[in-house]
RNA sequence: GGGGCUGUAGCUCAGCUGGAUAGAGCAACAGAUUUCUAAUCUGUAGGUCCAGGGUUCGAAUCCCUGCAGCCCCA
């Protein structure tokens, strides 16, 4: 049901209600609000609606009364052209249910051809912004697995949001300062020591992987003897700053192989030392709104107040900004920025942290529905059927581009986005990386390269080329029920979009291109779509060149390449 | 001790924001190629939607209570 049908329906079913509303005395001062849906079973019609039920209990009527009223008014009303609802008619409890006119469904199929890679897409939301903050994993190592996750998640997320027409800004934020760069840069200068022969005490808290001791080598092969000379202190400071800086480009070069490309990495050190004092401004303005106190020296903000279960400090008795300071500035400078919508994705472990940013933000005098806080569970990767444990303490994490050289990235960011946000992910490898129809990505990308080796053989044999001019074709003779079925499915595509992206899950699209390629796959076995009667022949050839195109619309929301050949 | 998430077929999970007879895949069983890709399709079997209460025309879905598992914070 597109758009334009619903407005349609939605109009008239208020002139109706209008009507009864006169002529039944029924004195309501506002009807209730009106849900069309698509029922599951097509011998449900077309369109399905809950109207009667709704009303009933408000005219003291049985359901089914009035919706034969409603009926009744609705035929009578003349309102529709007869060729735009075929009847309507009551089912079970009290449901309204719709047949449109056939022609529709075949202007949409058309419609579906003319816009072909654009469609699904939507203008409407042009002046929304959304600002997506997802993965801004520490850069005090290589990513690991949940962030690509997250990475999967966001980024398909992100282009949802682009195609229903929010305008998009995805952003990492990198926390490059404070206390945990100290410790990266003491243990890098550790591990050098160790490679010069020399014995060091490892630094109690600092970062035991084993990519450490790969930065301090190429830091020795960078630099050779030479850092001997400098001061501890210098050592560990620019051991820090390189080791952050190979870190992020490591990242970088992760991300960028996943497809995932952000429109801005957002430092906290530039953040930090900007000449306009970010992190003073955000101070005066919570010392402004009297939300601050100090207490054993230190700078509290009471977010209490706000909601959040304790009190957290802004500024320690030794004059160092916490990580929530910075954050609370990095969140000010996102609005600053002007979006309508600021979105994260967190991982498993930053639950808690939420309360205390919106307690600032509303401290702060900004909006709370402004933002958005979503948190992305955690992976358990499976291997042989056994779960591979990941401990970060003992540096020995599953790392991202370890995952990515066994499986494909195909693989990986379908399966990614296979569950709920908020739901643990169970990631098969030996799934992931089986060619076969037991893994999904297959299954969708099977059909496309099916679709594709048709036309291949029709160009092959009759030496048309493509594309038809697809309006002179006519689709009015695609009748088979599993033609009327992938119909129906195309057209729902746009609509499928809108609900992924409002309920922000992207597990929507593949779940929608799992249920279209079976259907597709269903027609496929039972009929030929190179028949001999030509206008049959063309009418199936734009039916499947429509599923193609969907479904490859489809795979590149979830950055999924749509092979032609398999 | 506080908080979050989860609980649906033997297993892994959907269930379109409250709709009609709860659906897929895998595993099991029985079938389908003289034909455009069998990485496919058709059928059979499989259910106390964790338990109990509530809300209403109507609950797997919303609200309480409890149980179990996973994870955070102290």
């Amino acid at each position: 049901m597109n758009q334009k049908i619903r407005e349609t329906l939605e109009k008239g079913i208020t002139q109706s209600l209008t009507t009864l509303n006169k002529s039944l005395s029924w004195d309501l001062e506002a009807f209730p609000e009106v849900s069309l849906e698509l029922p599951k079973d097509s011998k449900h019609g077309d369109v399905s609606s809950n109207i009667a039920m709704v009303l009933a209990k408000k005219v003291k009527k049985p359901p089914r009364e009035v919706a034969q009223s409603f009926i009744d008014a609705f035929e009578k009303g003349g309102i529709f052209p007869e060729n735009f609802v075929q009847k309507a008619e009551i089912a079970g409890p009290g449901f309204v249910n719709f047949y449109l006119a056939e022609h529709l469904l075949y202007e949409e199929l058309l419609d579906v051809l003319q816009q072909g890679d654009q469609y699904g897409r939507s203008s409407v939301r042009k002046k929304e912004s959304i600002h997506l903050e997802f993965v801004s994993a520490n850069p005090t190592g290589p990513l690991n697995v949940v962030s690509a996750r997250a990475a999967a998640v966001g980024d398909t997320l992100a282009r949802i949001f682009d195609a229903v027409g929010y305008n998009v800004h995805k952003e990492f934020y990198i926390n490059d300062a404070g206390r945990q760069v100290r410790l990266l840069g003491q243990s890098v200068e550790a591990r050098y020591q160790e490679l010069l022969g020399k014995t060091v005490a490892f630094p109690e808290e600092g970062y035991h992987g084993e990519y450490i001791v790969g930065i301090a080598e190429q830091l020795k092969e960078k630099y050779g003897e030479e850092p001997l000379t400098w001061s501890q202190e210098d050592r560990e400071q620019r051991f820090g700053q390189e080791a952050i800086d190979l870190n992020l480009a490591g990242q970088q070069a992760t991300l960028k192989n996943y497809r995932v490309e952000y429109d801005t990495w957002f430092s906290e050190k530039e953040m930090r030392e900007h000449k306009d004092n970010p992190l003073e401004k955000v101070k005066e303005q919570l010392i402004d709104w009297n939300t601050t106190y100090e207490k054993e020296g230190a700078l509290w903000f009471s977010s209490t107040q706000f909601g959040d279960d304790k009190d957290r400090v802004l500024v320690t008795k030794e004059g160092q900004p916490t990580y929530f300071f910075a954050d609370v500035a990095y969140h000010k400078d996102k609005v600053s920025r002007g979006y309508s919508k600021m979105i994260v994705l967190m991982g498993p472990d930053h639950h808690g942290y939420t309360p205390r940013v919106l307690a600032a933000m509303e401290g702060m005098g900004y909006k709370r529905d402004k933002f958005e806080f979503r948190l992305v569970q955690q992976v358990n990767l499976l291997k042989n059927g056994e779960s591979v444990k990941m401990s970060k303490r003992a540096g020995k994490l599953v790392e991202m581009k370890d995952l990515l050289e066994e499986v494909p990235v195909d693989a990986a960011r379908y399966f990614f986005v296979l569950r709920k946000l908020d739901s643990p992910l169970d990631f098969d490898i030996d799934l992931a990386k089986e060619q076969s129809s037991n893994n999904p990505v297959y299954y969708v990308q099977y059909a496309h390269a099916r679709i594709v080796s048709i036309f291949a053989k029709y160009q092959e044999e009759t030496g048309e080329s493509f594309p038809l001019d697809w309006a002179k074709v006519d689709l009015n003779c695609l009748k088979e029920k599993e033609e009327v079925d992938l119909i129906k499915l195309l057209v729902n595509f746009p609509t499928m979009l809108e609900g992924a992206a409002e309920a922000r899950e992207p597990l929507r699209v593949p779940n929608y291109l799992k249920e279209l390629c079976a259907t597709f796959h269903s027609f496929y076995t039972k009929h030929r779509v190179r028949v001999d009667e030509k206008e049959l022949r063309e009418a199936r050839l734009a039916l499947i060149e429509a599923t193609r195109m969907v479904i490859h619309n489809g795979l590149a929301l979830l950055g999924v390449s749509s092979p032609n050949k398999m």
